[in-house]
DNA sequence: GTGAAAGCGCTAACAC
DNA sequence: GTGTTAGCGCTTTCAC
């Protein structure tokens, strides 16, 4: 009893089966085609020096023509490896992490493997449902950002047993491998340089996320260390970070003129308090200091130009794709924690 | 001759086949220890009100404790359904794109399909291998960028068979569905406010992607229409578009002092233009008058207030959404081709 | 260098 | 309401 030669009463069309909703030409349809077997089409694509050059050719040139696209679903499925790396980033429309994702993705392209990308809002509880999805979709690796998740993160991701690299912050105990700086130490070498500086005063704005809190509690242990009063803590609301810097610094003006420094989260807030300040004519550094941090394109190109403080976004995202790709391809990770560090960037505005 | 019995030889772990890389949890799993078959427990994930109560209550419980996640490339693959919708963009860490994407992504995930993102670079061969990976994976609809694609782009399209919505644009021809505006239209509505508001030599500075050559030859349209010169076409690469603005209207200023009024094709590229403007003290709309595009988050921000064009970035994204779903839930779409338009906001700048 | 057989984990169709 | 059977299109293993 052979299989599938329908010679009998079907039409003479290439035998759709179900819905022929997606591309129907399969690897048997080019194998027939080529007058070869389904195996060899396989190799041809994906060992093809294991395959005689002349067949190879000519099964390329049916490969070419009848327009085959291999169902990755189906090879995924097969071999249990889907070459798709994802990564959960907070936001991807903002552009703080843009340069990580940029990172990771060049990295992993390069070497075959498709970025996915995920986006949490800075909710927990989003990231676990993308885990809980990419893992469905059999993804070969996750890259978080922070290192703060919840528990049923951890648990999927340890019975997936799948690599991840968490990022952008630092923690004895990572889920698996790490790549980031520490948010804290930042927050404090700012405070440190703020004071150094001179003021005596100091606000932090930023949004809620735990790295934007860390890096105000680097800041307070800086300014207590100094003698120095605990900064004031505002919280702007994620969404438009220029206004959200406007309306800040207008409120710190207003109603907390003993305020000489502000460190902000962002280089894009700090940038509208900038903007602010120079409508109102409000001198900075002089009246009040603005600090931002990532040092982000509009850091140097606002007036005065933004201190900041710089940290290695790109890198990180190299060095998560690099460790992934690394424990993928059967290697050791040297060191599965790796701290990227930053720097203060001195500039005008503070 | 039952399958799957295995009490010869093998050891009495939970049968690892190949590589254990991934979650070994399979719907079977879950079937023999709530002692059902393999396929209630998927109508209990799948159409739950298809199951008795007692018997859902029962597996979703083995589902909960034994963290069974469903594996989406086996289901994908036996239903030719992904639910995953792949969108194509030009750059998603910039911010221009970003209300389509979200517009996106809201619609869709709230009929539980996944947004797959890509980003082609402004390259149509990049835009032509991402539809080939999107296609492997057998995503269910496609969004397209522009309404230029290589001629491979369109084969593929073809034989595939997908929905797919182009966007950000119009034209006669859409491979399939359509939601856009015209940029030549944009483009001339700009080169008309800016002639009537008394503008006699103009420039036009962008990059080098279709649409924003479209919006250059609508304006050129405009001027010649009212007996102006056409523009001066400049272009600048993409990456940091706040120093390309600089550097664009520090270069007009020099070598093209005759020129009153310059239309960016973007408005972080026109912002990069003020910040300069303004520090060097030229006055602008007097000295030059500087006008963006987008209506992005930064135009009403910086000084003076960017005159610009509002497009329905938001709405693209969300109407393609919408096109998609209704075609893939087997309703026809009323309108394949939607012109969701556009308008001058005039500010101070220009 | 090439092929045959088996099975990845799931859903569709049809029974019961 | 629940189960059985037969694939989806591919890779793996082992044979030739």
């Amino acid at each position: 009893m052979k299989r599938k030669t329908t010679s009998d009463s079907a039409p003479a069309s290439p035998v759709a089966t179900r819905k022929t909703a997606q591309s129907a030409v399969t690897k048997e349809d080019v194998a027939r085609a080529a007058g070869v077997s389904h195996i060899t089409v396989s190799r041809v694509i994906n060992t093809p020096d294991k395959v005689a050059p002349e067949t190879r050719a000519k099964v390329q040139s049916f490969i070419a023509s009848m327009g085959y696209i291999p169902n990755l679903l189906a090879g995924g499925l097969a071999s249990k490896r889907t070459r798709i790396i994802a990564a959960i980033v907070p936001t991807i429309s903002h552009s703080i992490f843009a340069e990580t994702v940029r990172g990771l993705s060049e990295q992993l392209s390069a070497q075959g493997y498709q970025l996915l990308l995920g986006q949490s809002n800075y909710s927990e509880d989003a990231e676990t449902a993308l885990v809980e999805a990419f893992i469905g979709r059999r993804v070969d690796g996750l890259v978080l950002t922070g290192v703060q998740h919840t528990e049923r993160t951890r648990q999927r991701l340890k019975t997936a047993n799948i690599p991840v690299v968490e990022t952008w912050d630092l923690t004895p105990e990572p889920i698996d491998m790490l790549a980031g700086f520490s948010n804290h130490g930042a927050g404090r070498a700012m405070g440190d340089y703020l004071q150094q500086r001179g003021y005596r005063r100091m606000a932090f704005v930023g949004g809620e996320d735990p790295r934007g809190q860390s890096r105000f509690s680097g800041m307070r242990d800086a300014l207590l260390a100094h003698a120095l009063e605990a900064p004031l803590y505002l919280t702007v609301p994620f969404g438009s970070f220029l206004s959200a810097g406007r309306e800040a610094i207008t409120m710190i003006l207003e109603q907390h003129a003993e305020v000489d420094a502000v460190f902000f989260s962002n280089d894009v807030i700090a940038a509208g308090a900038v903007l602010e300040c120079q409508r109102r004519h409000i001198q900075v550094p002089q009246r009040i200091a603005l600090a931002g941090f990532a040092n982000l394109d509009i850091a140097p190109e606002v007036h005065p130009a933004l201190t900041t403080v710089q940290i290695s976004s790109l890198q990180i995202g190299q060095t998560a794709a690099q460790m992934l790709l690394a424990r993928l391809a059967g290697e050791g990770v040297d060191d599965p924690v790796c701290d990227l560090g930053f720097s203060v960037v001195p500039r005008a505005s503070a």
